[in-house]
DNA sequence: CAAGTCATGGCAATCGATTGCCATTGGGGT
DNA sequence: ACCCCAATGGCAATCGATTGCCATGACTTG
C-alpha cells in the first residue's frame, strides 16, 4: 500500500504537504494539490485510517449495541442507524449484547477504544454505568432517558393512550398489560402511561408478567390471561403479543373474538402472523437514524447539546388482532 | 487514558518491557511481569488497540457484509458470526450493502483497511471483484463458491431434492419455481436441484420471476402462478414464499389446498405466517458460526486453508403450507 | 579459570498520518 | 525604498505499542 511518502517522493513535495492536500483544503496552492491528487490517483493512494486515528482519535467509526440482534425491532433501526452514519462518511459496528449486562459491558470495553461515540439501544447497563460511559465517548441512549444525556425515544405514551383509546371504543373495560423486563425502561413507560389512559378513559387495568421479551415469553404467560377476566390485551412488544397469541390459541381461545390483543413496534412479522397484529408501530428506521443524527451532532458542536429526550411519534396500526368485544364472557378453556 | 509510558514509569522499567509483560508471556521475569501487571491494574492502563493496530496490523476487526440487514435471513447469521468472532476476541463489523454491489464496493472500500478478514454475506458483486479483494484480506464466502477461495454453503441440492420428494409423496406432478435475483448464486443452484430432483423423480417442472428476494417479489409473481398448471410451487426463498402466499390468497388461490408452497431458509417468520411455512431450513447460526471460524482458521495459518467449500446440512421443515394435491384442478380465480 | 550460554531488560526504529512552528518568497502599502 | 503580511511549503515531534538488536550479568561447563 502506497503511503503519503510515496506520493511526496513521486511529486517533490514533503509529506506534510501531501497530508494537508487531502485533509486542509485551501492550505496548499491549488495547483499543487491538484497536482498532488493526480499522482496519489495514479500510484493508487489511500489513507490508512489506522495511521490517521492514531493522533487525531477520528476513526470514523460509531457504534450500535443492541440488545439482541436477533430481534427484529432491530432490523430497522440498524438500517436507519448504518445509513445516517454512511452519510457522514462514517462506519457503524453493531455490537450484539444477548440481554446481559455483563455481556454489554464487555462488548463496550472492546468497542469504545475504537469508536467516536455510542448509540445505547435498549441497553441493560444501570444508569449509572451508562452515565460512566457517556463520560468516556459521547453517548445517545435509545428507548430510554437519562437527564443529562441525549436520548431519542418513541412517544410511548401517546402511543399506549391511542391503543387503549382504541380497545374502548370496541368496549373492553378489563384490559391487561404482559409485562417485559424489569430493566427496561420501555416497559416503565407503558405501564404507567396504561395506567394514566385507564384512569382517563374508566377502565380497569390489569399487569401480568413480567416475561422475558421473546415468543416464549408471550406463550408463557397465556394460561394466566386465559383464566383472568381481560377482554384485551396490551403486550410489552410483538414478540410476546405472537407468543401470547399462540398460547392463547393453544388453550382454546380465540383472537380477537374472545380476546384482542395488542403489541407494540410494528416489527417485521407483526402483519405476517395470523390474526395480523394490531400495534402500536414505533418509527424504527427514523429512531435509529436520528440517533446517529444526534450522536454525530453533539460530537460536531463543542457543547454538551439538547439535554430534551427526542420524542418520535407512535402510531397506532389496528389489523386483525383485536375486536369489538364479545357480549358474553368466554367459558375458560382448558388449562 | 494511561499509556505503556506511564506504566513504565510507576514500575521503573521501559516502555518495551511492559509492552512485553501482557504480549510475550515467558519473555519477562515472572516476578518482574506481575509487578507490572498490577501496578497496570492499579492506575487503570489499557492497550489502545489502535496504537497496537498501526504497527501490527492486526486490528482484531473482522467484517460481515451483508446484502440486507432488514432480511431476516441474516439474524441468526449475525448472531453465530459475531458469537465465533467474540470468542476468538475479535469484533464483528456487520456491513449492510442494500442488494447493491455499488454501495458493497465503497462499503468494503471504507471497511477493508480496518479489518483483518472478511465473510462475505451472499455477495452481489462479480466472481472476479471478490478474486481482487481476497488478494487484500482473507476472505471467507457463505452461500457461493469460488474456486480457490473458502466458502460455507448451505446444501442446497439436498435441501431442494427432500422438497420435491415430499412434494412427489404428496402426489404434486407439476411444480414450479419462483426463480430470485439472477446475480444469486444460490438461486442458480435450487433451480438446477430442482430440474435434476424432476428428472430424477419423474414430474414437470417451470420456472417463475426471477423476482425480487423479498415479499413484494413474490406478492407479484402470484398471478402468473395462478394462472398456470402447477400445483406446487417452491420459492427463491421465505419472504418470497410468504409473499406469494398472500398473492394467492388476494387472487382467491387458497394455501394449501389449491396450490402448496415451499420456501427457503426458514428465517423467522415463517411459522408466523398463515398457513405456518413448509420450508427448507439453512443452518443459519451455524452458517455465521462457521464462516467466521473458518476465516480466523485461514487467518491463523500460513497456507491458504481447505479449498472445498464446506457444506452444511438443511433440513425440510414441514408445516401448514404444503398438502396433497387436490382431486381436481382448481378453478382461476380472477386475475 | 576462561569461554560460552541463557535469561532479562533497555534502546531506538518503526507503523502512517497529523500539525505546530518556522523559513522563504512575493506582493502591497506608505 | 522599507516594512509587513499573507501564502506556501518544509521540518520534526507526536500519537502508543511493537520488536530487532544489543548490553548486562549470572550461571554452566570444559
Amino acid at each position: 500500500m502506497p503511503t503519503i511518502y510515496d506520493v511526496a517522493k513521486a511529486c517533490g513535495v514533503a509529506p506534510s504537504t501531501v497530508s494537508r492536500a487531502f485533509s486542509r483544503p485551501g492550505r496548499v496552492n491549488a495547483e499543487t494539490a491538484a497536482r498532488i491528487r493526480k499522482v496519489a490517483e495514479e500510484i493508487g493512494y489511500r489513507a490508512n485510517p489506522l495511521a490517521r486515528a492514531l493522533p487525531t482519535g477520528k476513526t470514523s467509526l460509531l457504534a450500535l449495541v443492541v440488545s439482541d440482534v436477533t430481534n427484529p425491532f432491530y432490523f430497522e433501526i440498524i438500517r436507519g442507524a448504518e445509513l445516517a452514519a454512511n452519510a457522514a462518511d462514517y462506519t457503524l459496528l453493531v455490537a450484539d449484547v444477548y440481554e446481559s449486562a455483563a455481556v454489554e459491558r464487555k462488548a463496550l470495553e472492546r468497542a469504545l477504544p475504537l469508536v467516536e461515540g455510542v448509540v445505547l439501544g435498549t441497553s441493560r447497563m444501570s444508569d449509572s454505568a451508562i452515565r460512566v460511559m457517556a463520560q468516556q465517548r459521547p453517548t445517545v441512549v435509545l428507548n430510554r432517558v437519562l437527564t443529562g444525556i441525549p436520548s431519542v425515544i418513541t412517544d410511548n405514551a401517546r402511543g399506549t393512550r391511542r391503543a387503549m383509546e382504541h380497545l374502548v371504543d370496541l368496549e373492553h373495560r378489563s384490559i391487561g398489560y404482559v409485562a417485559g423486563p424489569e430493566a427496561s425502561w420501555a416497559d416503565g413507560m407503558r405501564w404507567r402511561a396504561m395506567r394514566d389512559a385507564a384512569e382517563a378513559l374508566d377502565v380497569r387495568v390489569q399487569r401480568f408478567g413480567p416475561v422475558a421479551p421473546t415468543l416464549v415469553g408471550g406463550t408463557g404467560v397465556a394460561p394466566v390471561v386465559a383464566d383472568s377476566a381481560v377482554t384485551a390485551v396490551v403486550a410489552y412488544n410483538d414478540l410476546v403479543a405472537i407468543g401470547l397469541m399462540r398460547g392463547l390459541a393453544a388453550v382454546g381461545v380465540r383472537v380477537p373474538r374472545d380476546v384482542s390483543v395488542v403489541g407494540f413496534d410494528n416489527i417485521f412479522g407483526a402483519e405476517l402472523c395470523s390474526p395480523a397484529l394490531t400495534t402500536v408501530a414505533a418509527p424504527l428506521a427514523a429512531l435509529g437514524r436520528y440517533a446517529v443524527q444526534t450522536l454525530l451532532a453533539g460530537m460536531a458542536s463543542r457543547t454538551p447539546p439538547q439535554v430534551r429526550p427526542a420524542l418520535l411519534p407512535a402510531e397506532l396500526v389496528i389489523r386483525e388482532s383485536t375486536a369489538r368485544r364479545a357480549r358474553r364472557r368466554r367459558s375458560v378453556a382448558a388449562s
